[in-house]
DNA sequence: TTGACAAATCGGAACATCCCGATATTATGG
DNA sequence: CCATAATATCGGGATGTTCCGATTTGTCAA
């Protein structure tokens, strides 16, 4: 038994990185915000708004975010739009919309 | 004005949900853990050694994932041999493995 | 310039997670 | 029955995360 076939792990280094990633994504609040950014720019007030927190704590969960390369920040005026940088996201957020639903179910 | 579409976001319920299962997710042995098992069972002794852990370290970890329901153990004998039980982490680890390789880069 | 708004930062309290040594539990082999 | 191996559990110290009120910074409009 035991079959012999050569396991193709990933180092754990990159499992470190990967794990960081997941815990930086983990939180209900954030994947609302990169469930919006997905479709398109959002201010910091409007992602707080969707969210029902006051801005300065998306603004916290914003750079968070920001500080893992998943967004991207432009200042126009008072305003600061954030978007989606790393591409990636779009495939975890359709694994989690599979397993936890998109809307209406 | 801004594009009136309507978003189709998922409920806050779900994203709680789905945010604890990610953090369940994001540790590296964890991750290493999850990888083997998509190939096949094993026990705690393999994982542990596996992750360079003590063997009562992994027991923890498998502990945490079976709770949120990923895991399925079967004992026989003094062995307990774990597997996946929930099929989403196939195409998560999938994700991760296009982001963060899958062996040799 | 002043007042008001958007966003960011700071300090701290409450809570969760990670890791470890020590101890229990269960099953096997002798 | 006894010693040992595999797994599980417990308690605690260190560290990290989340949330909040208060304050700060930058920008606009009157």
């Amino acid at each position: 038994m035991s079959a012999k076939t050569k396991l193709r792990l990933t180092n754990m280094e990159a499992l470190g990185q990967a794990a960081e990633c997941l815990r930086t994504l983990a939180h209900a609040h954030r994947l609302r915000m990169v469930q919006m950014m997905l479709q398109g720019r959002y201010t910091v007030g409007e992602l707080a708004e969707a969210c029902e927190i006051p801005s300065h704590m998306a603004s916290e969960h914003l750079r968070l975010m920001q500080r893992s390369g998943f967004l991207a920040a432009r200042k126009e005026g008072r305003f600061v739009y954030y978007s989606i940088a790393e591409p990636h996201l779009a495939s975890i957020m359709t694994c989690v919309e599979a397993r936890f639903g998109s809307g209406k179910d």
